[in-house]
DNA sequence: TTGAAAGCGCTAACAC
DNA sequence: GTGTTAGCGCTTTCAA
């Protein structure tokens, strides 16, 4: 490989300045008033001598790295992953790569791999945040373009895009009142104070309320994000030994609602008819389980275009208003058999 | 915010040169000579200060940036992002940082990516490829440490990592013969060059021609990579329609078989007794469709693991035999419903 | 044991 | 219209 032509062998070569180059490189050239000539003649020498610029070199000279950082709690999570695909595509069309960082909804980690980002100068950051206060991870994001997705924070100024949570859960309770039922179970993670979280609890919650059924404490379970699948069966074990099961089960997320599903086929129990279950997070395969699931269903990749495109606008310093900056997009209740009452 | 602190900062503050300060940084003050004293007093004034290097300096200067890139076809399939995960839990540990990218098989694009992430001056590349051919990409990945994950190529000395596509596909057939299956179709890819792809069906035909079995070529079906659901639903209705079905399918990657399994039952297929299916790559949710799914389960997490541990060595300039240098790890044959004929 | 100085490749303020 | 020059913050000879 012969040597790596530099911005000066241009100059060189054209007999013209580092500047000269570096600005019709840059396309200032107009700008700058330089003569569509000389800048034909770099544009030339540029393509001959096949160069390209450094790109380290730029960034540590600009801060400006056409990098972007993406935290989520697990990339390989589809939720994720899925939107990890959306947002990679858009930055990709736009010049831009794409850091990803898994927090295994590590607060610490998170603040951490937040850190060395920052460090590592990306342009902007889009986060699905484990914190629970958003104090400390706001500190961090000072001064940088961020977008909050997924899980969100009240009374912030930052950019944030998520599923319309309160609609998704009150749909799902009316739902499974539709159906007669009055005992539900609330299937939840560990920790509980994840926005995503507390308000699809409260929104079921406060809507089931309205038919006056209550969601008594042991019914409102919370699983660890470790060892899940275990954690699942072991608890509803545990309600069937007691004799102590609700009638329907509402699952927060996806891997809860397969983790569930799993389990209480082990447990040999019918569904629906021994118990219901419903699901927040809808995933292809839920549509050819024994039996199908019901869920519901976020608009996954409008959630990564609608955050990309607002780092983008933060990072090229467009005027954000206040109403654009929170996006709360629209949900869809998919009814299929597991919540079917047939009796 | 304060100024950021640099490494001349230190370096003034203790009277000290620059040079010293970066060698104690580097952990080579010792190597060097420099008295455990003044090294002392050097990290003391960092951690005072809170000095950060700056790590695009750093990069610059060095062409390290402590940086992998990761190129699969596409990140929001399980198979690849639970790859993913696994190589960013080590990336993380071992103080690296991932760039994903997604090439949708596209060949072209596949190798913008890697002059894109070489430019960027990654360290190492870990790729699945979808290039037929490995010279335009073994031309660009010339002096750059790299491991290609479960797609490869023959006769060449990359690193690779690889599950054992010809002993799944061997497991697979032989299954299939054991179920008394005469006739079978294989549902899969475009392009077809792709090494699984190739691999998993030349297997699987030798295997079953031991048997005295042949597979048409009506019923090697090839399926895009775009639009596959629908796709995959046509060419089965077609085969229906023309009174053409096989006794089974062999689906070459996760989503094909659920694409199939969900067309089958469109059709008001029965599975297994209409028609059987087994699939490569297992997932979760297999074991609870309906029917659940056969499948050759593969160790993803062991790729990525490989695949890092290889690319890492490369980084530091370790030996790596020849031997180590191709990776084939062992699959599994996981039987459930939907290959069991009960008749 | 330590320091001076050069320079990686680029951009941008300021001249001319 | 174009060029000079001064760094960005770090590492690395080479010298003392």
């Amino acid at each position: 490989m012969s040597k790596k032509i530099s911005l000066a062998d241009i100059a060189n070569a054209l007999g013209v300045s580092k500047t000269l180059v570096s600005l019709v490189i840059n396309g200032k050239g107009n700008e700058h008033g330089i003569s569509k000539e000389t800048q034909k003649r770099v544009l030339e020498k540029i393509d001959e001598l096949n160069y390209r610029p450094n790109v380290l070199a730029r960034g540590f000279r600009t801060g400006k790295t056409n990098t972007i950082g993406l935290i989520v709690s697990d990339i390989s999570n589809r939720f994720y992953s899925r939107i990890a695909r959306r947002v990679e595509d858009y930055a990709w069309e736009h010049g831009y790569t794409v850091i990803i960082c898994s927090t295994d909804e590590n607060v610490e980690k998170e603040l951490q791999q937040v850190k060395m980002l920052r460090e590592r100068k990306v342009d902007g950051l889009i986060i699905s945040s484990s914190q629970e206060k958003y104090e400390d991870l706001s500190r961090l994001l000072n001064d940088v373009p961020h977008v909050l997705i997924d899980r969100t924070f009240n009374g912030i100024n930052s950019a944030q895009v998520y599923a319309d949570n309160y609609q998704g859960s009150k749909l799902a309770a009316n739902h499974l009142v539709s159906q007669g039922i009055k005992n539900v179970a609330i299937l939840s993670i560990t920790p509980e104070y994840i926005s995503t979280i507390r308000e699809r609890t409260q929104a079921f919650v406060s809507t089931l309320a309205k038919s006056n059924i209550a969601v008594p404490a042991e019914w409102n379970i919370h699983i660890p994000f470790k060892n899940m699948e275990s954690a699942v069966e072991e608890r509803l074990q545990m309600l069937k030994e007691t004799k102590n099961l609700p009638e329907a089960i509402f699952a927060l997320n996806n891997n809860l609602t397969s983790h569930c599903l799993l389990a209480l086929r082990k447990l040999s129990l019918s569904i629906p008819d021994d118990i219901a279950l419903i699901g927040f997070d809808d995933m292809l395969y839920f549509s050819f389980t024994q039996p199908s699931v019901s869920a519901i269903s976020q608009p996954i990749e409008q959630i990564g275009e609608k955050a990309f495109d607002l780092l983008l606008r933060q990072i090229n310093n467009e005027e954000i208003t206040i109403e654009e900056r929170s996006v709360k997009l629209p949900v869809e209740l998919i009814i299929r058999d597991s919540s079917t009452k047939t009796s």
